[in-house]
DNA sequence: GATTAGGCTTCG
């Protein structure tokens, strides 16, 4: 029989006048009538026919592992009846001998790195053929007539040789989630040890990320199949060939074996079941297993980790950062930051993320990870591998931190996006967290503690920082200087109701100055115990009189610098007048029986240039009377103190600008609202001083110079945020500068 | 059809 399959050793039954061959002495053209080759099956092909008929089959054995030539594997080419024949028998993982061969030039040695020959096998050439299979409960008869696993042989990782491919088994001590290589595969980079305690570290490729290995964690089992092995920097390295496959196992002892692949057909043995065990048990005790993990309830302390989270939204950011939005279920117990997107530009379901906006954490991915956030699932399972935590806290309120999740570009550390199936036992443990979350609880702490943040924003929904590049584009939308003079962008804020009022108009307080002045003041409340009065008759202008009523401290007249008089009857320009002389001008009417404030239309209060105005609405107006108590103590004349008294709401001057931001990706509207800090220019003096005015002015064309383009406009680097607006039914996003310090770039 | 990466944290 030409083909004899031996169920033992290695060797036995040979001829003894054959010779073994070693691969490194094979040459073309060499007599091998007496020599024999030995190696193991490590691929088989499909059993076919040649054009003329004859059968054919093709294997490629490999050396064994004393062998110290470089290139240890062969093709073995079977021709005609022994090609049936062993094409029927042969099985992976078997040990052949095969004496009697011719030796030719192999046509594909560049291409498979394997021996530049190649042995042909026939009955015409006189070729035996020993097949010895392992200790199989399988029969004989079934191993020809059934399709049957092969026989693998894995190697100890202490056991490799350069130049060779083997199967191997390892429990992952490292891992890179496959990435985008920058050539044309998904790449990943897995560690593996085994009970020999040698590491091996495999570069695998592939082009179809599901035929790299599905690992999850460090401590998960894999098998690969036909790894190459070779020598770099000194150590032996494994990189995926042809035929590479690979089965992954969950590393946990006692948890089920089910392996994961992506192949549709792969051996599995009993026997394999117990390496898995063995190699679980081990690792158990000689691998440090706990990863880094954490809950966004527990991030804190941790600078890295690895988080299993579910993807709610994604929204590109610019070209070398992506957006995700996750959550897991739990609270991070700080605030963290929100990135800004155009709402347009955000995937997801946009009433579930409003749902879980206060378990949503904002995760920006860099780089070489851009790529694969992309293609990502809304709705997804995720594991972030070695995710950054960063404290950071806006530049004015040290005391008001926040966190950043970062995942840098790179792949150190295993730096990375993995996505998990739905099965993963992980997986299922989160989401049956998920489900179980009360949401209106964590809502309600939420809007606790953001309305405490807000202030006197009170619809702010998200506190966040972002730091962002753009350019102020337009000059026609933003609140032009010119229009200074006309009030526009100064408003007055309405403290007890968060609305905006315009600034009255000049003119308005005038006319309602004259309608005063059209009825005599009363001479029976000239004077009291409180303030002396002075009247004054005009010229050429009917019978209007002017009364000012000076109040007195301690009965005494203070010197009109520290004065507070009361005027009825005066023009804008005279009031005007008499507040550079005099520190506080209430207007006043008279009425039978005292005096009284104007109505809130106009100031209650004039102080240098500063005209103070009170809420129509939130005012509980007290009598003139109630001032006489501020008259006894020592006066200071806070304007607070006055309208405390006098039980008038102030209203508060606010620059309200309206900035269009351009970063380059698109523009954004971004308002500002300052009081006192806008370049050192108060909201309140704005409108009655031409100096500031000019500051104002030199300030905009710095910022945003007219007539100039895009390109050409300077950089302005500041925090914002976003704020939700309710009109009437409509909630609308609006965005807000603040806390932002702007400097010259000095290049 | 070769190349990719070849562990060892942070620009944002």
């Amino acid at each position: 029989m030409p083909v004899q399959v031996i169920d033992g050793a290695p060797e036995t039954l040979l001829p003894s006048h054959l010779q073994k061959v070693d691969l490194k002495y094979l040459q073309w053209g060499c007599d091998q009538a007496n020599k024999y080759f030995q190696g193991t099956v490590i691929l088989s092909y499909p059993l076919t026919k040649l054009v003329n008929g004859t059968e054919f089959f093709k294997i490629v054995l490999q050396e064994s592992e004393n062998s110290c030539s470089k290139t240890s594997t062969i093709n073995v080419l079977f021709f005609g009846r022994l090609a049936d024949d062993c094409g029927k028998v042969v099985h992976q993982g078997d040990t052949m001998v095969v004496a009697g061969f011719n030796v030719a030039k192999s046509p594909s040695a560049n291409e498979d790195d394997r021996h530049c020959c190649h042995l042909e096998v026939s009955e015409d050439a006189g070729s035996a053929v020993y097949i010895y299979t392992k200790p199989s409960t399988v029969t004989a008869s079934e191993t020809a007539s059934m399709p049957v696993a092969p026989k693998y042989t894995y190697t100890p990782l202490n056991h490799l040789k350069g130049g060779t491919i083997v199967n191997l088994y390892g429990a992952v001590k490292f891992f890179k989630p496959p990435y985008v290589s920058k050539g044309t595969d998904y790449c990943s980079v897995v560690t593996i040890v085994d009970q020999s305690n040698v590491k091996l570290t495999c570069t695998l490729f592939n082009g179809n990320l599901d035929a790299l290995p599905k690992i999850y964690k460090i401590g998960d089992i894999v098998r690969f199949h036909r790894i190459k092995i070779r020598e770099y920097n000194k150590q032996m390295q494994g990189i995926t060939g042809i035929g590479f496959a690979s089965l992954t196992f969950d590393g946990t002892v006692g948890a089920p074996i089910v392996p994961r692949t992506s192949s549709k057909s792969y051996s599995f043995t009993e026997e394999e079941q117990k390496t898995i065990e063995e190699l679980r048990t081990w690792a158990a005790s000689n691998l440090s297993v706990c990863g880094p993990t954490a809950k966004l309830s527990g991030i804190q302390p941790m600078l890295f980790f690895d988080l299993t989270c579910q993807l709610v939204g994604k929204a590109e950011v610019d070209g070398s950062s992506f957006l995700l939005k996750v959550w897991d279920g739990t609270k991070c117990p700080h605030p963290s930051w929100k990135v800004l997107v155009e709402e347009s530009d955000l995937e997801g379901d946009k009433v579930l993320i409003h749902r879980l906006r206060n378990l949503i954490v904002d995760i920006l991915v860099y780089d070489n990870h851009v790529k694969l956030a992309k293609s990502l699932k809304v709705g997804s399972f995720l594991r972030i591998y070695s995710l950054h935590t960063k404290q950071a806290s806006a530049e004015n309120q040290p005391d008001v931190s926040y966190v950043e999740f970062h995942l840098h570009g790179g792949t150190c550390y295993g730096r990375g996006i993995r996505v998990l199936p739905e099965n993963n036992p992980d997986v299922k443990e989160l989401k049956a967290f998920m489900d179980s979350v009360n949401l209106t609880e964590s809502q309600n702490v939420e809007s606790m503690s953001s309305m405490e943040l807000d202030g006197i924003f009170g619809n702010l929904s998200l506190f966040g920082r972002y730091k962002i590049h753009m350019d102020l584009l337009d000059q026609k939308t933003i609140f032009t200087y010119s229009s200074i003079s006309q009030q526009k962008f100064v408003m007055q804020m309405d403290v007890c109701h968060n609305a905006w009022q315009e600034v009255p108009d000049g003119d308005d307080f005038d006319l309602i100055l004259r309608d005063c002045a059209a009825s005599a003041p009363n001479p029976e409340v000239h004077n009291s115990l409180w303030y002396d009065c002075e009247v004054w008759d005009t010229e050429n202008q009917g019978q209007r009189k002017i009364a000012v009523h000076f109040v007195k401290h301690d009965e005494l007249l203070q010197e009109p610098e520290d004065t507070l008089i009361m005027v009825q009857g005066g023009t804008l320009k005279e009031i005007r007048k008499l507040s550079r002389r005099f520190k506080c001008i209430i207007p006043v009417r008279s009425t039978k029986e005292d005096l009284e404030l104007l109505d809130l239309s106009a100031p209650f209060l004039l102080q240098g240039k500063i005209w103070h105005y009170g809420c129509k609405q939130c005012s509980n107006q007290k009598t003139i009377q109630s001032l006489s108590s501020l008259a006894e103590e020592e006066p200071s004349w806070e304007p607070t103190e006055i309208a405390r008294v006098l039980g008038i709401e102030p209203l508060q001057y606010v620059f309200v600008m309206k900035f269009t931001l351009d970063d380059g990706t698109g523009a954004l509207d971004a308002y500002l609202f300052d009081y006192e800090k806008f370049f050192q220019i108060p909201a309140s003096e704005v409108l009655t001083s031409s100096l500031l005015q000019e500051k104002m002015e030199m300030i905009m064309n710095i910022l945003c110079p007219s007539g100039t383009k895009l390109d050409d406009l300077p950089w302005l680097e500041c925090f914002i945020r976003s704020y939700n607006v309710k009109d009437g039914m409509e909630q609308q996003v609006c965005y807000q500068i603040f806390d932002t310090m702007v400097a010259e770039d000095v290049i």
